[in-house]
DNA sequence: TGCCATTTGACACCAAGTCTCGTTTTTGGA
DNA sequence: TCCAAAAACGAGACTTGGTGTCAAATGGCA
């Protein structure tokens, strides 16, 4: 036991969650006040801000900020190509939020829908191409902002994520994300200038 | 002429980002509320919202929200290979901002330093990625989402447009942005698989 | 039990954005 | 030139997200 006191801010934090999803599907993200769901929790309106920043943190996961990927990165053995490297810890990624297909549609459902949400989520994926510009740079002992090929990595990594992100929401999950994944990161391998056969 | 009224929306226009523009350089935007802008611009707090829609659409420039991005590939030759024209096109996009950006200086600054602009800054860009995909499919007679290879086009042009604001922005304008971009797109071109000589 | 630190909720406050409504200004036709 | 319809405007009330303060409640621990 880690004490009463973090089991209770975890329940807490819980209740949040809940209420306020529950809320949003049935009535929709604008179309539901704070006030409504701090009633349906059970708790102050002070006690929301002091679990979430905005009202739309309750939706976006907080764990997949950029922090968590940059020591994904770090961890990969240093004999490794970059390009490598960034190829097999974002395919970890991927297996990871494959794992999570299943609780992530609620999720996806409901950013798709708000203007707010959407911009919140671009943000963050278009930071991962300068986390992973940034690891590039310094694998090859460049600066990122100085080296074509350690950019191009960033965008095209994050690119193949946000298309594989695409492919499985609106193909309904017929595609796996890793899937698409890798073929994205092929596509690029091979360079653009001449198209493949159709 | 045409028409009074239509001149007088105009000057209200621009007294309205003169007087906004003014007081975010001196004191911040969001230490800026829209009562202080309106004051200053002489005019009623219901007219503002009347020419924007938001406190931020006043620095972000709307004329650049994809529609005329999606005209300018539309008008390339048919002849020519998707991928070229995408080159082309964004290459006259940069040409452009290029000539601009005695202009763009201050519009960048206050963006960088805000988060809510940096937010829609991105997904705005993050947006022609689509338009991109969905030209290139078009052409190549395939549906975006099922053509991995007009994603990657996609990723690859929107990204380098990205890289070569960054450049421009943070060498202070040492390296024009035309020549980011094409440095960019050429080594998409030549494929992510081997990095290139340092 | 009793003291201290943390957590909590009530409340006041600010600013963005929406809506309504009555007034002013422009337009175009008689 | 005059007048009526249409368009633009300003005032102000209202909702809501987000911040800050403060006193009360609650868990941790001796």
């Amino acid at each position: 036991m880690v004490g009463l006191r973090a089991a209770k801010k975890e329940a807490t934090k819980l209740a949040i969650v809940g209420a306020a999803l529950d809320l949003f599907e049935l009535q929709g993200f604008e179309g539901t006040s704070i006030d409504e769901i701090v009633a349906k929790a059970g708790i102050g309106r002070s006690t929301f801000f002091r679990y979430f920043e905005t009202k739309e943190d309750v939706v976006l996961d907080s764990r997949w900020d950029g922090a968590r990927l940059r020591c994904m990165l770090a961890e990969r053995p240093t004999g490794e190509s970059p390009c490598r490297s960034v190829r097999l810890a974002l395919e970890q990624v991927m297996e990871h939020f494959h794992v999570e297909r299943k609780r992530m549609r609620k999720q996806v459902r409901i950013i798709k829908s708000v203007e707010a949400l959407r911009l919140r989520h671009f943000y963050r994926v278009t930071l991962w191409e300068r986390i992973i510009a940034e690891f590039v740079a310094a694998r090859r002992g460049t600066h990122h902002s100085e080296d074509p090929y350690a950019m191009a990595i960033g965008i095209a990594a994050s690119g193949a994520v946000r298309a594989a992100f695409y492919a499985w929401d609106e193909g309904r999950g017929h595609r796996a994300l890793p899937e698409t994944f890798r073929a994205m990161m092929d596509t690029f391998a091979a360079g653009l200038e001449k198209p493949p056969k159709l």
